[in-house]
DNA sequence: TATGAATGAGAATTCATTCAT
DNA sequence: TATGAATGAATTCTCATTCAT
């Protein structure tokens, strides 16, 4: 009887594949992309090398793919955090939220594309920087709306959220450094959401007067 | 006769070793630490391979040596900064003054702390950590004890410090990476200044009343 | 129930077999020994990799059979072709259109026999040498009974022979280069004859007087 | 004392160089292109693998520079060869003899452009068609001289230089393969001399007769 | 001190061949 | 029979480092 594809098949290789993707990215993620050697990852996949090659043409695209995968997630996941809520106080916590969920649940993905890859791939600058600007752009644009509407003080918003792009993967990486990530998030979610509207010049609306004063 | 290492001849050593260096901390800026080559590298100095090795004993240690030479000069810059002024906003203006010099000035040496080793060399994870950590806490000092003065609102120091390290690396990359940095540096400093007034909640002091006292 | 092996099923496997024999030429013609690759000649013959080792053992293997098929083919077809003359002219006649016959017909076989195989497989060497030496014989034999009847002056038959073997092939590797091999063909056939002739020394027989005239 | 350079580490280097290449035509004279590794070729030259990629950068342009000189040099001999000559004998006798000497002087390099190289590399081919007409014109040049000064009969001067570097290369491979080379030389040599002077088509010139007609 | 030729361990990649289905 | 995923030996090439001069 001959060989079944394009069923079962095909599946099954979708699955390796994922599962290639995964060792690969742990292991970047734990040596970097120089340090770690195709047989670094085949081992830590339990495959051969020539099955590496099988599924993925080279090294770098690999890399380049991932990083890529990974980068395009980390932007839909705060995007679609931040389309949903209305106002810029929940607009953060939603953002913020998102964000260290992703770090928490996938430390290796966010780790390759905060640290593995930049400086080590000359091909990578321009996609890293190129990932940097949405995501900073992901932020600017909440923020000018919220300046718009008087939510916020005036400022440079793309500067501003340059700063908040950098001040958040500054603590994502101290929080992944943590003994126990998952304890401490909590406190550091509550932490950066009030940085970002004590940073942005977030200002409590004035409550509806009716009939008294707040003094 | 045997050889005298008089003053002159090591002036030109130290000259020669210092020139290597220099061209080093380029050449790694450019290409990040695997692309860059020793004979990259010694082409940009123009010597030899062999004067390479007997300078340095061998890359990794140069660029460590590289690494940790241009984080403990930022420091202590920033530091120094730091230390000769009183009040949150005075410090941290004069602290993002000496940092945005260094980074206009050294542009490559920040590279070279910022992106091309983080990722690149397993060895230098560590001392890139406690680098971060040295510069969080030298942010953190100041930050607290403006919060013991009632300057800037309660909040945790650490996580705070960290979110400004961060949003000022973000900055300075920005700013580096931009067509014209020494003209655009003004501006970037006063948004910088302003955003970390606002994250840490700084307050302008009650004015003193004259002919009463403020408690 | 046994699998029968009818008629039918085995012829249905030959033709399989011969399929990827030609696919097999061509791409070897093409490509040489080395550069083709198996999934190349999968590729071209429609089946699967693993198809191939269920027909053949290996790459080799598969090679040297398409070598000395081809060889042998060769000199069966020029030698029968000597064979059914007389007469040193005719039989050069014959034996170069054969030759040429099959090089027209066969562009790719003869490729695989001249240029492909020589210098690619050490283990093919001493075929090769084998397969020039019986092509060699083939006309040194036709050429050595003509020297004996005094159709041709005398000579070194055998080395007459490598020459010509020599001569045919470069031409007829130039006219396969040739953009329109077929319609050079009958020239370059001409040529040949009367190459062969003259280089033989082939002395148009004194016609036999017979009291009247030759016409 | 600082290394000198320029003086005899110029002249060690080249002689290094050379060196090695002969052990490469060796090694691909006798292995064939891809049979012979990288690791065979140092290993014949007494060297390791990094001086190989010191003094060349790759196999295929080595491979290719070998050729190249090769066959530069084995034209350069014939041409010298037939233009010292008046004559079309006394040419094809010079052309020849300065072949054979070549062929026995250097063996490997010969059969480097007849053998190894075809079919081998496809990057190859155009080269080896460019040298193999280069050849072929060597030939041709003389043989149309020597038919419009009527020393040979009329033919296609084209056709017949292939055939006659085909029938040259084909006696000298079967020489190479002779136990003793140098010992059958000379009888080859005459041979081919033969075999080109009938295959040409030429005619003894008639003695002038003193003191009569040439009628 | 200075030079640059020499070294060789190690990395990426290819591809003939095998084997479970 | 037929398939194509899986294997791993073998090859090319790089580059940090050494060493004779």
């Amino acid at each position: 009887m001959p060989y079944q594809s394009t069923e079962k098949t095909r599946k099954k290789k979708d699955l390796k594949r994922t599962a290639m993707m995964q060792a690969a990215v742990r292991v970047f993620a734990e040596q970097g992309y120089h340090a770690a050697t195709i047989r670094d990852i085949v081992a830590a996949a339990n495959v051969s090398v020539g099955t590496f090659y099988f599924y993925f043409p080279d090294k770098e695209t690999l890399f380049i793919h991932l990083f890529d995968e990974t980068a395009q997630f980390l932007l839909q996941t705060v995007q679609q955090a931040l389309a949903g809520r209305e106002g810029w106080p929940r607009q953060v916590d939603a953002g913020l939220r998102a964000y260290l969920n992703v770090a928490l649940y996938e430390p290796a993905a966010v780790q390759l594309v905060l640290v593995s890859g930049p400086g080590s791939i000359p091909t990578l600058a321009e996609r890293q920087t190129e990932f940097r600007d949405k995501l900073v752009r992901t932020w600017q644009a909440p923020l000018s709306a919220a300046m718009e509407r008087g939510e916020v003080v005036q400022q440079n918003a793309r500067r501003t959220a340059e700063a908040l792009v950098g001040a958040f993967d500054e603590n994502v990486q101290n929080l992944l450094a943590h003994p126990n990530p998952e304890h401490e998030a909590p406190r550091a979610l509550q932490d950066m959401i009030l940085f970002s509207l004590r940073a942005t010049g977030y200002r409590e609306p004035e409550p509806v007067k009716r009939g008294g004063s707040t003094g």
